[in-house]
DNA sequence: TATAAGATTTACT
DNA sequence: GTAAATCTTATAT
């Protein structure tokens, strides 16, 4: 994965079944990357770089490839993205589900449910599961909290589906553009 | 300073 | 199905 390419889309589909792991403490949490959606920066109006908008918040976008964006949403969740491209090529992906893999029993206590289903599938939920937040911003993949590395399973083309984004109208016809990777893999 | 809106989640009817 | 929770950020006075 060369995550100084330009090819978000591409980074965002080969994202899919990867293993991201987070440690704080010795206590480690990790899972398998089951739903992304592509950023692109200055040419997407849902993007929070559209039109290279550069402000205290989008800083980290601006960014090299493999630095960690986190923001904060509708003031109480936090946002996981993995920022690509070279230098000033503010594109991200937002990781918004994992199969979760390690440290399951931390996720259910730090998320407070009983339902493994409802652990990380969505957006601030995989925040809270791994216990990411906002001081994890700027930093660098596997130099830091946080790490990526190749998951246990080959993601099928027929496994992947490909759709709209979430949550996003405001951004108008840039709303209908199939950016959204879901990863359904199948049982064995 | 003030205001509006948001890459969501949760609980409730 | 609908609506509330919650607070930072961006933009405008």
């Amino acid at each position: 994965m060369n995550l100084l390419s330009t090819d978000t889309l591409s980074i965002a589909r080969s994202l899919l079944g990867m293993e991201i792991t987070t440690s704080f403490n010795g206590v480690c949490t990790s899972g398998y990357i089951s739903e992304v959606e592509a950023y692109l920066g200055a040419e997407d109006k849902a993007s929070h770089s559209y039109r290279n908008k550069r402000t205290d918040r989008t800083e980290p976008m601006f960014a090299e490839g493999g630095t960690i964006y986190v923001y904060l949403c509708y003031g109480i969740h936090e946002m996981l993205n993995l920022v690509c491209g070279p230098l000033d090529h503010p594109h991200a992906i937002l990781i918004r589900g994992i199969i979760p893999v390690e440290g399951i029993e931390e996720m259910y206590r730090r998320r407070n449910k009983s339902r493994l289903k409802d652990l990380s599938n969505g957006p601030g939920k995989v925040c809270q599961a791994m216990g990411i937040s906002r001081s994890q911003n700027g930093q660098r993949i596997n130099t830091g909290d946080i790490s990526i590395s190749n998951g246990a399973k080959e993601v099928l083309d027929r496994e992947v589906s490909v759709g709209p984004r979430i949550g996003i109208d405001y951004a108008g016809e840039d709303s209908l553009l199939p950016y959204r990777f879901l990863w359904h893999p199948q049982v064995d």
